[in-house]
DNA sequence: TATTTATTGAGTCAATATGACACAATAATA
DNA sequence: TATTATTGTGTCATATTGACTCAATAAATA
């Protein structure tokens, strides 16, 4: 599909929204991003808001469109307002090497706010689509990413400072990690999230207390050590802690 | 200031903010909220994003406009984006009560999405001022709300949410409460963000554990019982926690 | 002036949760 | 068969929580 083609006027002016898609594998979190087209950057998923679409809506959209998936988490943590954010140097040669012509290089050239969603999707389901503006789409180590358009390092970064909130009052995992798993890997996430190792016997006995967990038959297999035992959601109560929240403070 | 001397070509198009402002007094949470013109419906203080003026900023513009104060917290914490939130049947008479010219009339059809933000202020130091929209400016109690215009009770509910989440790894207090006060009152808010009674003693024993407050020589007086003493927030360990958060999960 | 009332400051105590470990069990590999 | 890495389970001292008690006291009232 050629980004000429695209009618600008059906979207809301000077508003996008982008979207910190996390995945994990390898016992890693991961960022999806697209790759632009001056070889250069990266930049994340997002898109603008069609002028009768909900501003969730849209998010959803540019998850469905990059990764094909529905009903994930997605969440907005922030907007990004600042009048300088999208309009740094640096777009001129980013611009050239997109090939526009008037109407739509007007447009790029707005000042544009910009909402912020994570979605946490499962890394085996998603087969990454790039879209109109990049060459491709790629899984990021979320500490090892490269470099990034405008403030989209800034928006990953304020990504995971809300999920590091958020962590706090609710559940995280579903979504993010297969139907069933080995406990080692949600306490990766959790230490990936926070930034810092945590106790293995005590993040385990944490976990199993708050009851969202079910202890599986099967076995995972294939390394040389003691084989984990697997655990799956209980949805139920999932939903439950999501909504009602966790670890209140009083 | 007669509204239509407004330029909204200064504006961003479709954008707004509205901030929902929460003061402290008479052991009750308030709201300041603004008299429509229609004399039916009351609004939260809002405004528009000037095109170079980033959107925290112009939070902060409507929170000094309606309060004269400055540095007070101000936090985004949510967008409202459905496309049908601003184009309720009830507009129209309210459009008539405004007496608008055309292209403000325009200006006000328009689809708004709307940047949430929710601040804390010292209620003693506000002398609520009235925009050009509106006839006054008044405190309301959180439990006794008037009738509101658009989405606005989802935004001030919205606002309390986003509060009570943020209660369990964040101190408040500061700004709410006068330099000196007791812990009762501390207590009060708490108990109105989280919506039940709390124990006193053990309230009392959890927020002197955290090394926010320091006690006060001074009693306060002029009720029937023991008079209780004073606290003041320890501004640096106050910000400390703010930052670094408390009662984290792990 | 003595009594009543409301509310505070301080504390108890059992139950629960947390942080820091120890150690045997076991799946592959050497 | 021994080695290695990692798991399941458990211990234990300490800290925190929830549900209480009760004497102290400022003003109102009798």
């Amino acid at each position: 599909m050629d980004i000429n083609n695209v009618d600008t006027s059906l979207f809301m002016p000077g508003l996008s929204v982008d979207n910190v898609i996390f995945g994990f594998h390898d016992n890693q979190l991961k960022v999806l991003l697209l790759a632009c087209k001056d070889h250069k950057h990266w930049m994340l998923p997002g898109g603008y808001i069609l002028k009768e679409e909900s501003v969730d809506a849209a998010a959803e959209r540019v998850l469905l469109d990059r990764t094909s998936l529905k009903k994930v988490y997605l969440q907005e943590f922030s907007v990004f307002g600042d009048p300088r954010r999208s309009r740094e140097s640096l777009i001129k040669g980013l611009m050239k090497s997109m090939d526009l012509d008037t109407e739509l290089h007007k447009w790029f050239l707005q000042r544009f706010i910009t909402v912020g969603y994570y979605s946490l999707v499962e890394f085996e389901k998603v087969t990454p689509v790039p879209d109109p503006l990049s060459l491709s789409c790629d899984w990021f180590d979320i500490d090892k990413l490269p470099l990034l358009i405008f403030d989209h390092k800034t928006i990953i970064h304020g990504a995971l400072t809300a999920m590091r909130q958020h962590l706090n009052y609710q559940p995280i995992g579903l979504n993010l990690l297969p139907a069933h798993f080995p406990l080692k890997s949600l306490q990766s996430i959790y230490e990936t999230i926070l930034g810092r190792k945590l106790d293995r016997p005590n993040f385990n006995r944490k976990m199993l207390s708050l009851g969202v967990l079910t202890k599986k038959e099967k076995l995972y297999t294939g390394a040389a050590h003691k084989a984990p035992f697997l655990y799956s959601f209980n949805k139920k109560v999932y939903y439950r802690l999501l909504k009602e929240g966790i670890n209140e403070m009083f």
